[in-house]
DNA sequence: TATACCGGTATACTTTAGTATAGTGATTAC
DNA sequence: GTAATCACTATACTAAAGTATACCGGTATA
């Protein structure tokens, strides 16, 4: 667990801050990484699944973010052995924890709508 | 206030979920923005003050970002008709909520860096 | 008169992100 | 034998993001 002491800790040291937000940041970043994600959220998925239910994204996309969602924590990728092999994506517990952002994410974008448009 | 039974509304509605946490990686997007947010959060600044605290920004992106900002309303712009002009950028309700959501994505990259440590 | 500050803009360029399209080798289904 | 599925990869391209450099009119200072 993050205390909140922690983070106020973090919060005196800029180089700790900033490679803390900039770890979130390369979650984030791309087009198709948060719905990947998301897939992934309802549970594990083959490489094709996810292909299917993310509309308009190409292997080559698909490949790419998996990989570095891979070597960053995000997913874990199992080869099984089958014929013809099948692999499997799976969340990591960062991954799945990673809906805690995205929750923030929502209701500072409600909590902003409801701002903005009251200004006009 | 935004509620968390309305989170949890919103969580079963994707359009909503979609447009509110695109309105959030709005504010994040490009290079910039964060640096420009991080630096107003200590109080208003103007362009020049911004351009030298921030190393490396061209005129170009800090004014491109800044209206950015603007339009989306996470910064105000005010000209004083002062001889010369002085525009001053100043971070907007919702600009200074921001934080909150900085703070839950340090935690969260706090935490994935133990979590992803302790597994090599 | 020359120089510098203010808050930018204009133009051209490079770098990065994303798309389009085709193809790989192994396996199974018709 | 032909076509399809699986999990990708290769090559070539377009589009978006960011950089470099120069410049603007107005004012103040030396």
């Amino acid at each position: 667990m993050v205390k909140i002491s922690e983070l106020e800790q973090v919060k005196k040291c800029s180089g700790t801050y900033v490679l803390a937000v900039n770890d979130t940041l390369n979650v984030i970043h791309g087009k198709w990484k948060l719905p990947i994600i998301g897939s992934l959220h309802f549970g594990k998925k083959r490489f094709k699944e996810l292909a299917r239910e993310i509309p308009k994204i190409t292997p080559r996309m698909l490949s790419k973010e998996l990989k570095d969602l891979e070597v960053n924590g995000i997913v874990t990728r199992t080869v099984h052995g089958t014929i013809p092999v099948t692999v499997e994506y799976e969340l990591t517990k960062s991954g799945e924890s990673f809906n805690d952002v995205l929750d923030v994410m929502v209701k500072w974008g409600l909590q902003h709508r409801k701002n903005f448009m009251g200004k006009r």
